[in-house]
RNA sequence: GGUACCUUGGAUGAGUGGCUUAGUCAGCGGUCUGCAAAACCGUGUACGGCGGUUCGAAUCCGCCAGGUACCU
């Protein structure tokens, strides 16, 4: 049977080298599972592999997108899957490698067939929530899907304007296209994670942002600042450089605070990874011992 | 040397006699099925020191220490 590698870790962690090393030794291109390196423009702030990295292997989900567009984690279900089918057939192992959990659980474990919301519905609830408060809202969901209101997080806006949308625009409750079960794979799935002591991986998170400004983030944000409002800018990296260019905030203060919230975002990571059993952890320095495990894995499936 | 003001948890900052000791940020922990590097949730008994007044003080009084401003 085809196996997918996945190689996971926090942010700054050294996924990239790592991840060059086993596609190199296995010979198969590399899926990115990052949400920001998806964006073209956002090379220095997302800290995507440079050109000598992407020319060693073939990199997919790298610089795909505008910062404009609109993308979910089904959307990239459904392209890494019709991506693997095509693959497999010349590369009995792939590799996956990111840090972006949402993407990689959808690929690993699937995500219920949800109808994309419209333009039209999304604008709407936007609007009502931005005119009538999110206890409206929540009101609303109450009477549309008690069931999904009783378990829900419902003092986050996201959620709550996500359930809505789906039952304005299908007329049936959100909850009736949640399955939450996990789909069969028609291959297996190796879980590899990388990981540091944290104020080992504190000290590379503060470096590589000084790097960042070194290399001209600045610079960068300020090309976007006609998106600022768009998801994708809502990034570590830009909200604060943004901050900055708007003089609210000094650049050595909006500095400080990338490397504040990227050691969060580090953490939340983390979290997620804590709950995920099959993930087998490896410091970032044992790439002999990763290849080892991912041959024996292979072999014994 | 004199006068005035200040001193609250890691940071900031309310609270001027009791009604469980605010809030924000960080830190730490967590949630996670459609923009997820997003969004949201949980978690901290601190009041400069000593003594006094009082049934009761972070809050009033005295002294001490540290700080700020002005005066000689």
């Amino acid at each position: 049977m085809n196996s997918l590698v996945v190689l996971i870790g926090p942010t700054a962690v050294g996924k990239t080298d790592t991840s060059l090393a086993i596609a190199k030794h296995f010979g198969c291109p590399i899926i990115s599972a990052d949400s920001r390196q998806m964006y073209k423009g956002m090379e220095i702030g997302t800290a995507m592999p440079g050109k000598e990295e992407l020319s060693q292997s073939r990199h997919y989900f790298v610089a795909n997108l505008s910062p404009g567009d609109y993308y979910s984690a089904a959307r990239y279900e459904a392209e890494v899957l019709s991506l693997l089918e095509e693959e497999f057939k010349s590369h009995p192992t792939m590799l996956m490698s990111g840090g972006s959990m949402m993407y990689i659980d959808a690929v690993c474990k699937g995500i219920d067939d949800i109808p994309t919301v419209d333009d039209e519905t999304r604008a709407m609830v936007l609007a009502k929530y931005e005119k009538e408060g999110l206890e409206q809202l929540a009101k609303e969901l109450r009477l549309l899907d008690p069931e999904y209101y009783n378990e829900a997080d419902i003092k986050n806006p996201k959620r709550v304007m996500h359930a809505l949308e789906i039952c304005y625009m299908t007329g049936k409750p959100y909850s009736s296209f949640r399955q939450r079960t996990a789909k069969e794979r028609p291959f297996n799935i190796i879980k590899v994670g990388l990981q540091r002591r944290r104020e080992e991986l504190y000290e590379r998170i503060n470096r590589r942002v000084d790097t960042m400004i070194e290399q001209g983030l600045v610079e960068e944000v300020k090309r976007f600042t006609h998106l600022k409002s768009h998801n994708s800018l809502n990034t570590v990296g830009y909200k604060e450089i943004f901050k900055y260019l708007d003089g609210e905030w000094t650049l050595d203060f909006a500095i400080e605070k990338i490397k504040q919230n990227t050691r969060i975002y580090s953490r939340k990571q983390t979290t997620w990874y804590r709950k995920d059993e099959d993930i087998k952890w490896f410091h970032p320095s044992e790439t002999e011992e990763i290849i080892r495990y991912i041959e024996s894995s292979i072999s014994n499936k």
